[in-house]
DNA sequence: ACTATATTTAACCAATCGGTTAAACGAAAA
DNA sequence: TTTTCGTTTAACCGATTGGTTAAATATAGT
């Protein structure tokens, strides 16, 4: 956990691509993979880096497992990125 | 250019330690590299990725390269992550 | 012109990354 | 219970990453 892992997880443009997709809500993992044109098993391996970024939480339903944005881990980076800035924040 | 340039760089430690480092003002590289456990090598390389992404400048003056922080880029970086916490900004 | 100092660049190496295909798994449907 | 569908995991591969040491470059001092 940590800084290190959001932003690392944050560095593929895929990846941040996935997490713009769940803006609106949440997706099943098939529906995710067919907006890009890299295999199934490639997105579940980035599925699976954003989820241990806890960018992302997971719930199964039936066949499908659904995919939702968690951005409270995204704070961290944004109050590193503000005091980098010299910015005061509360 | 670009995001993906800027978060690259932010998603190693020692390039965000160098931020910080700078955070206060301008450094040679030499007293840089000092506070890190590598190679002065090392370092200067991890300098060229900052400077690529521009969160650094550099002005030689004499011996010495100094380097300076660049917040501006960062601005790029904050508005995505707000924009994925679904903010508002102006 | 030499020597010393500050820093980068070149050549190399092991580890990590992002992709592939094929096999395995879990839940539903036939 | 066998098949089908959605997804992950395993095994593998080439490219990139972050480190090393040694050589090159640039400036200043003797």
């Amino acid at each position: 956990m940590g800084i290190q892992n959001t932003i690392k997880a944050l560095s593929d443009p895929i990846r941040r691509e996935i997490l713009e997709l769940l803006k609106p809500g949440r997706l099943p993992a098939g529906e995710i993979a067919n907006k890009f044109p890299v295999s199934g098993a490639a997105i579940s391996k980035h599925l699976s880096v954003l989820k241990d970024a806890d960018l992302i939480r997971d719930t199964r339903e039936g066949k499908f497992i659904f995919y939702e944005l968690n951005t409270s881990v995204l704070e961290e980076v944004l109050l590193w990125i503000s005091s980098l800035k010299g910015e005061k924040h509360d």
